[in-house]
DNA sequence: ACCTGAACACCGTTCAAGT
DNA sequence: ACCTGAACACCGTTCAAGT
């Protein structure tokens, strides 16, 4: 039986960049651990020498994925000027929606297991679809100050939705805290849809 | 070899139900095929008679979710007075947050695969740990008026989160398009941070 | 100490045979 | 027409044996 011996972190690093490859290509879903090995070219057994277990290669792999563009963003960030808030809010915002474009497909990849991935589109998602009723009949009616209402209802929609998972996610018992969220989101509807 | 012949809807039916009742219990990931056709007394074969795959079952699942919760929605929004469309509006913040933790167990055990699910928590997300710092010495220096900036940080994380998901998932290749969300999206935060 | 790969266990899917 | 369950294929994980 033939055997190389590597550094372990170079080993680590290769079967990592397997992974890296065959997720980018075809989706967590639908990654072997035995892809991974054949790519990285050592046994199969050598990879729970690394990892755990496939979960939790791919958790490492989201972890990395997260603290790159994470750093890549706050060499953006420094370039405000300090005390310029509304300015750091602002480039975050958008410096964070244009990382996740840049980087589509190896996101979805990582995160997006399903392929009914809850959208927010309201062609496909009736609980969107009301939103949007309500925001487009709202700024006909001059009570809403929105150029837009059907993109207003994607922003609210995922405003909601995340919410709503971080708060589950949190398994927050303290009726305080979770009455606090609902509070503060329903400020966010309000200043938002008013204008400025 | 026994067998029973029962109307297909029934059998469909017992199906899901059993299909639910694992689900809730234990997740999506951990749901097999023989538990369900165990639990809905028939045979393995028969449940390939009414469903294509076991992700084809989630689907219908999730589909069925989501319909429910959108129907008990909009009995509630139907008791506000027509016209309110502010009224209407925070009506549907509210209740989808509420509907969403009051079914928080089967929610998230139907669409919550993976454990890493991408938390707005600033304590685990160095991504939004960035947010937290902005909105905190943003508040602090007077710039923004935000009662709670930790809140406010969790609103828009998942406002930018899930807008990013979704132009990724449209696939939106139009720029026009992309700049318009980007631009809609800036213009929350703007609405959002500055009060009324 | 690090690596191998055969063996095992589990589970989604199919299909020839039954009523 | 509807149902059965053995058989198959695939894949995550383990472990006794190798260098």
């Amino acid at each position: 039986v033939r055997q190389r011996t590597e550094a372990p972190e170079r080993r680590r690093g290769d079967l990592v960049d397997a992974a890296l490859a065959i997720v980018a290509d075809k989706g967590v879903t639908r990654l072997t651990v035995d892809e991974v090995v054949a790519r990285a070219e050592v046994a199969k057994g050598t990879f729970y020498l690394y990892f755990r277990s496939k979960e939790q290669l791919i958790t490492a792999l989201q972890d990395r994925f997260v603290d790159d563009l994470t750093a890549l963003q706050r060499a953006e960030l420094d370039q405000i000027d300090a005390g310029d808030w509304l300015g750091r809010l602002l480039r975050w915002m958008e410096s964070s929606l244009r990382g996740y474009l840049a980087h589509a497909r190896l996101h979805d990849a990582l995160f997006h297991h399903s392929q009914h991935g809850h959208e927010a589109d309201p062609a496909v998602n009736s609980h969107a679809a009301v939103l949007v009723e309500i925001l487009e009949a709202g700024t006909a009616a001059g009570d809403f100050a929105l150029s837009t209402p059907r993109t207003a209802a994607v922003l609210l929609y995922n405003t909601m939705h995340g919410t709503a998972h971080y708060l589950v996610e949190q398994n927050e018992k303290n009726p305080d805290v979770v009455e606090a969220v609902i509070a503060e989101s329903l400020d966010l509807c309000r200043r938002y849809v008013s204008g400025t």
